[in-house]
RNA sequence: GGAGAGGUACCCAAGCGGCUGAAGGGGACGGUUUGCUAAAUCGUUAGGGGGGCGAGAGUCCCCGCGAGGGUUCGAAUCCCUCCCUCUCCGCCA
C-alpha cells in the first residue's frame, strides 16, 4: 500500500496517477476515514490512560472499594464503545488504502490497455526461413519432446510430460543461469554498460517452498489469489504461481541490517497457475501451463538503488536472451498494464516465427516501497534509522516459454533443434535435437 | 495420525490476577583499575508500530511477554482459536 501522508500531502497527484492506471480510487473518502480514524484514536488512548491511572491507584491501597470499581467499570464501558467504532472506522480506512495502487514513475508510457505498451528497442533479426516454420508443439510431439495426449488423461488440459533431450535443454537452461547470476565480472560489466550505480554482488540460488500459508499470501498482495492460484484447501495453503510468492514474503515482518543489502536471489521454482479465464488461449504446446518451471529474480534493497537494480534485472534478462541468440524486444509497460503495486514494468517477448509475432517470455516488476509497506520489510540503517526497503521481481526465464522459442526459431527444414551455442557445455556437447 | 512439553528482550531464564512501570544470569558495549592480557568493579543493553503538540531539536501519551479474540475495575499470569518449536510412538523419500 501507499504511505498516508503521502496520500494527504499529494491528493490529487495520487487521483491523477491512480486513474492513469485504471483505478478509481475515493481519495476523498479516504481521508475523511483518516481524520476518522485518528481522532477515534486519540480518544482511545486517552481511556486507556484513564484505566491505566485507575488501576494504577487501586494498587497503592490494597483492596479496591465498591465505589473505585464502580469508576473502573464506568471507563470500561466508554473504552469498548469507542474501540467498536475505531475498528469500524479502520477496517474501511484499509479497505481504502489498499485500494490505492502504486504510483508509475514518470517514464512510464500513459495507456488504458496493453495495446498502449512502448516498444522501446528490437534486437535481433528474425532468421528468413526458406521453408514455413513450424510451431514448437508440431516439431515436439511427433518428436516425442512432449506428450500432452497423456498428460490430458492423467491430468486434464494444460499439462505435459516433458521428456528426452528437453529435459536436458531445460537442466542446460538452470546450470547456464546460475552460472551466469554468479559471475560478478558478467554483472559488473551490465552495471557499467548501463551506467548504474551498484555492487556487482551474486545472485545466490535459492530453492524456495512451493507452498505458502495464507496470512503471507494476502500481506504480500501480489496477484490476484482466487484466479491465480490453487489452494489446498485440506491445509489452508496456496501453491506457489511463481517463486517469487515465497521469496518476496521471505524476510515477512523483519528488519535487515544494512550490510545485507542489496539481497540478489535467483530461484527455481515450479508454478502453478488456475490460468482462469483464458480458455482457448494457447491451448496447443507449452507456453500456457497450469504447472511449469521458472527461474526467478528477486531483490531487495535500499530505496536509493530501488530503481537501478530494476535496470539491472532489465540488462540480465536482455544479456541472457541475447546469449540464446533470440530475437527479441523491449516493451515499457504503460500505466495501465504495470500491475498495481508496480511503479515501473518491462516486459521482454522473443520472437516466434510460426506465429509470426513477438510473444511475452520475461517480466520485470519495480514495486518501489509498495509491498514492502504491506510486508513489513525494513532496513536498519548505518546511522540507526529505520526504512522500508525496495523489492523488484524479474523472469530469469520461464522454461517452458523458452524452450518454445528455442524449438521455433532454431529449427531445421528435417525437425531437428540446434542448440543454442552457450547451452553446449551443459550437454555434454550436444549440438542438436 | 496418536500422546506430551514449550514459546518472556541478543541468549538462558524467573514470574502463573494488583507489590512487574518484567527479576536474575550470560554475552555484548562503555568506564575505573592495569606494563599487556586475564580478573575484579561500576554502568548501559526493549525494540518496533501508532497518536497528540511543535518550524525543528524535541516532548507527552497509547500499544508491546508467539498472533488474534475473550473474562476482569485490573492480564505475561485465567479462558478460547490459530501459528511455531521440541520429545516419544506410528507412517514415510
Amino acid at each position: 500500500m501507499l504511505d498516508i501522508q503521502f496520500i494527504r500531502d499529494n491528493r490529487d497527484l495520487v487521483e491523477t496517477k491512480s486513474r492513469q492506471k485504471g483505478y478509481e480510487v475515493n481519495i476523498h473518502r479516504l481521508l475523511q476515514l483518516d481524520e476518522e480514524r485518528r481522532s477515534l484514536i486519540t480518544a482511545v488512548e486517552t481511556l486507556r490512560r484513564r484505566r491505566n491511572e485507575h488501576s494504577d491507584k487501586i494498587k497503592h491501597h490494597g483492596k479496591p472499594e465498591a465505589g473505585i470499581i464502580e469508576q473502573g467499570r464506568a471507563i470500561k464501558a466508554e473504552l469498548s464503545q469507542s474501540e467498536e467504532r475505531l475498528k469500524g472506522v479502520e477496517h474501511d480506512f484499509e479497505q481504502l488504502i489498499k485500494a490505492v495502487p502504486n504510483m508509475p514513475l514518470d517514464d512510464v508510457p500513459l495507456g488504458m490497455s496493453e495495446d498502449e505498451n512502448k516498444v522501446a528497442k528490437r534486437v535481433g533479426e528474425p532468421l528468413n526461413y526458406d521453408f514455413v516454420p513450424r510451431h514448437h508443439w508440431q516439431i515436439a510431439e511427433p518428436r516425442n519432446l512432449i506428450d500432452k495426449e497423456r498428460a490430458a488423461k492423467i491430468s486434464g488440459s494444460r499439462f505435459a510430460y516433458i521428456k528426452g533431450d528437453l529435459v536436458r535443454l531445460q537442466f542446460a537452461i538452470i546450470q547456464f543461469v546460475l552460472q551466469t547470476l554468479g559471475d560478478e565480472v558478467v554483472l559488473e560489466r551490465l552495471i557499467q554498460d548501463n551506467n548504474l550505480n551498484l555492487h556487482p554482488r551474486a545472485f545466490m540460488p535459492i530453492l524456495p517452498p512451493a507452498m505458502l500459508r495464507t496470512e503471507p499470501y494476502v500481506a504480500s498482495a501480489r496477484l490476484d489469489a482466487e484466479n491465480l492460484t490453487y489452494k489446498i484447501v485440506q491445509d489452508d495453503l496456496w501453491l506457489n504461481a511463481s517463486a517469487e510468492h515465497t521469496l518476496c514474503t521471505m524476510y515477512w515482518e523483519e528488519i535487515l541490517p544494512e550490510e545485507m543489502l542489496p539481497i540478489r536471489y535467483i530461484g527455481y521454482s515450479t508454478s502453478f497457475r488456475r490460468e482462469a479465464g483464458t480458455y482457448g488461449k494457447d491451448t496447443e504446446g507449452i507456453l500456457r501451463m497450469h504447472q511449469f518451471d521458472k527461474l526467478e529474480m528477486e531483490v531487495f534493497s535500499t530505496p536509493e538503488t530501488g530503481l537501478d537494480e530494476h535496470l539491472l534485472l532489465v540488462a540480465i534478462q536482455e544479456y541472457l536472451v541475447q546469449q540464446l541468440n533470440l530475437p527479441y524486444q523491449v516493451l515499457q509497460k504503460c500505466t495501465a498494464d504495470i500491475g498495481k503495486p508496480n511503479a515501473r514494468g518491462v516486459d521482454i517477448e522473443c520472437w516466434f516465427p510460426a506465429q509470426g509475432k513477438y510473444r511475452e517470455t520475461h517480466t520485470a516488476d519495480f514495486m518501489t516501497d509498495y509491498q514492502a509497506r504491506d510486508l513489513r520489510i525494513r532496513v536498519r540503517r548505518k546511522k540507526g534509522t529505520v526504512e522500508l526497503v525496495h523489492t523488484n521481481d524479474a523472469t530469469a526465464f520461464a522454461l517452458g516459454r523458452i524452450m518454445a522459442a528455442i524449438m521455433e526459431n532454431n529449427q531445421t527444414q528435417d525437425e531437428r533443434i540446434i542448440v543454442p551455442e552457450v547451452l553446449r557445455p551443459f550437454m555434454c556437447g550436444q549440438a542438436e535435437i
